[in-house]
DNA sequence: GCTGGCACTCCACCGGATCGAGTGCCAAAC
DNA sequence: GTTTGGCACTCGATCCGGTGGAGTGCCAGC
């Protein structure tokens, strides 16, 4: 285990990291934080950070700088979660109220992230199957062809086609109607397969065809196909990477344009509190030099969905922690309220 | 009025830039170009260009490169659009053909775009007021609280929440559901205000305050506020730049944060064909070393929205040209089977 | 265990020299 | 009048060699 005060010079390398960009020396340590030693000391402290891999040189006769784990200590033993400013709250809440409808919640949301972190904001659409079923309603818009809608408690609508194959009578429509929704309304999505599977037996042999489809429509299409999408914003904020920074920028769009990527990544962040992964940890080759803080979000107790920050692994994790935190909260509410 | 030759000496410039990124010399262009005559006497030729505004150069005893007026002659009179391959039409349609919904149709029109192109991609989502309405929706799904879903040609779903002024029956509403969309159904959104302005007077007193919400619901939210809604893809391309691209990268990213601007900038190319803004053309000053291509796409005749794509000034416009143009094409085949 | 001193290392920076691509101009040839 | 070859010149890119300074590791002394 670390002695008290080499802690609090990793913690003071990595402050002055994350500040100044640059690898951190023995003397400019002393200067700028109140450690009570001399160089020295600091010195001999900093080798033996450097031996259990807390901390590097770029090259002999320079700065440290800390590695992964160095951060990952700094983030579990050394960092709080920085709270916001109160005018910070209080801008937050405004910008989010204004929303009209979950899309602009989602696009105020990313925004208001990268904003506030300066750093590159993502955010997971509230998940369908860890939503609830507002309402479904089936339409016959044109002859054998129905439109099927579904609303989400999130406020999310979705939409699909469907080719009857046989005729269906507006009666049968309405009967179907009726008999989904009383069954699903108010069930949370993950439920609907098991809720509705017996629903076709209900129905005249002639009807149960296209029942059975919509009923596939429903679950497959849907669910499968729209489970998952997001919102990327501040990308700009890349351009603050470092000097360094054509080699790191590339393979970072690259990533975050694959959303499938950074859907895994969301995910992987655990269910309870907030999730920092810093760079390898990432296991994404392009992330390799970035860390991710993700946290869940949702309008009750249980997390809906996703929401966090890419950043380079040199970012302010106390405030950038506290950001999403924030936000996350605060999303939850606008959306219990809608 | 510039000899032939001369213009070809330009035609010339544009391809070897485009290709090298680097300026061009006397000397480079006749070993790569059957010109028929001697540098030196491209060395005149150039210096007419350059008196003529076509093109700079960077520095003294450099080569030349084209300037935005030297491009825009390039295209307007020296271009043509360069048709895509079979296989690439083949493999455009085959792609878009497996979209579920309008999200999926758009997120991989952009994704088609960037990769076809590889540089970043625009698209906006077919404009609500150019659209015609398939269907009107009114669920009560809560007490003294309505949700209106709109569903367009386009395959667009929209959804609001209205909270009555009053009480409102089950009957009034099917009421007002049936006589809103005989009078909205099939007419194009832009019309809808002029069609349902005397709507209210039809009803009973206590009913008319709350149908009164539900059109201004319908006419403003809906309207004025999701408008315009674009996805924009490919920014890992940006990379691509250049070797000077840090500088450049920065602007372009925030221009395309800023969706408003760039729906100005699509707004602003002329209906009829494909627009080419190059340069410090573009207005917003982000933009003023990069071109767009934009383009119109709709189900019908009529163009519903724009797509097309961002780039450096120096790109390959005849073959961005053509891939906007198929891809558009494309997507308004794809809107109106649907 | 801490401190001051000291020699050492290595990067960043600067200035000068060189190289070469490209130009502009001119006189001669077509 | 246009084209061409020749030639001097310009200017950025590249490659040293030297210097300065920040930072280190080590050691002897407190």
């Amino acid at each position: 285990m670390l002695s008290e005060r080499r802690l609090e010079v990793l913690r003071a390398i990595v402050q002055d990291y994350v500040g100044t960009e640059e690898p951190v020396g023995s003397k400019a340590l002393t200067e700028r934080h109140r450690l009570g030693v001399s160089p020295a000391t600091i010195r001999n402290d900093m080798a033996v950070l450097e031996d259990e891999g807390y901390i590097a040189q770029p090259h002999t006769s320079a700065g440290r700088i800390p590695t992964d784990k160095g951060y990952r200590l700094f983030v579990d033993k050394l960092a709080g979660v920085k709270p916001l400013s109160s005018p910070e709250r209080r801008a937050i809440q405004n910008f989010l109220e204004g929303a009209v409808d979950l899309d602009d919640v989602v696009g105020r949301t990313v925004r208001l992230l990268a904003q506030l972190t300066r750093q590159v904001a993502v955010v997971q659409y509230p998940s369908l199957t860890r939503s609830t079923v507002r309402h479904v309603e089936l339409l016959s818009l044109a002859p054998a062809r129905l439109t099927l809608v579904l609303i989400t408690d999130t406020g999310r609508v979705e939409q699909r086609m469907i080719d009857c194959p046989a005729p269906f009578g507006e009666v049968a429509l309405a009967d179907l109607r009726a008999r989904l929704n009383s069954r699903v309304v108010g069930r949370r999505f993950a439920d609907v397969p098991r809720l509705v599977q017996d629903l076709p037996d209900s129905f005249d042999a002639e009807d149960r065809a296209t029942v059975s489809t919509v009923l596939a429509t429903l679950l497959e299409n849907l669910v499968e196909e729209t489970e998952e999408r997001l919102l990327i914003g501040g990308t700009a904020n890349l351009t603050r990477f470092g000097h360094d920074f054509p080699l790191m920028i590339r393979p970072v769009l690259e990533a975050l344009e694959e959303h499938v990527v950074l859907l895994k990544l969301l995910g992987e962040a655990g269910q309870p509190g907030m999730t920092v992964r810093i760079g390898h940890e990432n296991a994404h080759e392009g992330l390799a030099s970035t860390s991710v803080v993700a946290v869940g979000y949702g309008s009750g107790d249980e997390a809906v969905a996703k929401l966090g920050v890419v950043g380079p692994t040199r970012m302010d994790y106390p405030g950038t922690m506290g950001a999403v935190r924030a936000v996350a909260r605060y999303v939850g509410q606008i959306l219990a309220e809608s």
